[in-house]
DNA sequence: CTTCTATCTGAACATTTGTTCATATACGGT
DNA sequence: ACCGTATATGAACAAATGTTCAGATAGAAG
C-alpha cells in the first residue's frame, strides 16, 4: 500500500493536530510518541512528517496558535466605561475562553519546558503580552483610585493564577453553571483588588 | 570495578533522591532517564535499583514524602484565636513552605499524571487532606460571620491556586523580601474572603 | 486515458529506554 | 587476618524512540 483512499491534507492535518493536542494534554509531551499520535489518526508514523518537520515543532505550533487565538479573541472584547468593568470583562473572558479549550491551556502552561529556547522565548512573549493587558487594567484602576493593590505586577499574576485554577476542578456537568462560576470568581477578584 | 570507595547507602540514597528531584523538576519525569539521574550522582544506572524498585516508585516516593512533610509541618502551626488569624497563618505557612521547596512542589503538581492509578489516588488523598484544612478555616469564618464567600470549596481552590502562583515568579534575589511577598498575598486573600 | 503530484506505507536506521544480573570490590564485625 | 554482607560495575536485553526515504497508490488536471 501507499497513498490511501480518501487521504487529503485538509483532513489529515487537523486530525494530527487534534490527536497531538489531546495526547499531549493527557500524558505530557515527553511521554507521547509519534507512533501513538499516528495510531490515533489511523496512519503510520512516517506520514506525520508531511505535516511537521519534527515533534518539537508540532508542540510549538499548538502553543503558538493557541496564544494567538487568545490574544485576538481578547482584542474583540470591547472596552468598558471604567477599570472595574474592564476587570469584570477580563475575568469573564478568561474563564470562558480557557474552559472552552482545556487541552490547549493545559499544554500552554505545562509544556513550556519542553520547548527549545527560541520557541520558549516566543511563547513567553505572547503570554506576557496577555498578562500586560490585565496589568494595564489594574494600573489604571489604581490610578483613578478604584483599586488598591500593593503591587500591580504581583496582583496580575495572582489573579491569573487564581482564574487558571478553574481548569483543575470545573466539569461541565458539575453543580455550578458557567455563569455561577464566573460570578463566584468575579466576587473574589473584585474584592481582592478593592479599596 | 565493583563496589567503589566510600560508597554507602546513607550517602547514595539521598543523593539519588536529590538528583531525581532536581531533574524531574527541571525537565519533567518522562523526559529524564535513569542514566541521567545516575550520571548526576556519579554512578552507573544499575546502582539505582538498589534504592528503588523502578523509576515510577522513585517519583512516587518523592511526592509522598513531600506531602507528608507538608501535612506534618502544618500540624505544627498553632491555632489562632479566630478564623482570620488562622487564615493569615495558613497563607504565611503555605508561601514559606512552598518557596523553601520549589522542586518538590513543582513535581507534586505537575507529575501527577505520570503516576499509576493507585499511587495517584494516594497522593490525591493527601493533597485533599491539606486543602480540607483551609476549607475548614473558611467555613468556620463563614459560620461566625467573619468571611463571606459564595462557595467555600471553590474559594479554597482559588486561594491555593493564587498562592501557588508565587512559585512561578518569586526569586530570592528579587525586589521583594519574603515578608513583603507574604504581606501582599495576605492582603489580597484577606480582602477576597472579606464581608 | 495519460500525466503529474499529493499522500501514505513499510522498512530501515542509529539511539535510547528501563531493567536485570553475574561478578567484583569495599566495608564492618569478629 | 578473615569472612559475610553491602554496594557498586558493566555488559546485556528487548522494546521503544524520532526520523528518513524509496516506492506505491490515489486524486486532480489536461
Amino acid at each position: 500500500m501507499a497513498r490511501t483512499q480518501g487521504s487529503h491534507s485538509d483532513i489529515t492535518g487537523p486530525r494530527i493536530r487534534k490527536a497531538a493536542l489531546s495526547l499531549f494534554a493527557r500524558h505530557g509531551y515527553a511521554a507521547v510518541s509519534m507512533r501513538q499520535i499516528a495510531a490515533e489518526v489511523g496512519v503510520q508514523a512516517g506520514a506525520l512528517y508531511n505535516y511537521t518537520p519534527d515533534k518539537q515543532s508540532l508542540l510549538y505550533r499548538l502553543m503558538r496558535d493557541h496564544m494567538h487565538e487568545l490574544l485576538s479573541a481578547y482584542d474583540e472584547v470591547e472596552a468598558g466605561s471604567d477599570p472595574a468593568e474592564d476587570l469584570r470583562k477580563f475575568v469573564g473572558f478568561h474563564i470562558r475562553f480557557n474552559l472552552q479549550r482545556p487541552d490547549e491551556v493545559f499544554i500552554a502552561y505545562m509544556e513550556l519546558r519542553n520547548l527549545s529556547s527560541e520557541y520558549f522565548a516566543e511563547i513567553e512573549t505572547l503570554r506576557r503580552r496577555y498578562e500586560d493587558q490585565l496589568e494595564s487594567i489594574l494600573r489604571e484602576g489604581q490610578r483613578v483610585g478604584q483599586f488598591s493593590v500593593a503591587d500591580t505586577k504581583i496582583a496580575t499574576l495572582a489573579v491569573i493564577a487564581m482564574l487558571n485554577g478553574v481548569l483543575t476542578w470545573y466539569r461541565a456537568q458539575g453543580r455550578l453553571s458557567l455563569d455561577q462560576v464566573e460570578q463566584v470568581y468575579w466576587d473574589m477578584v473584585r474584592k481582592a483588588v478593592a479599596i
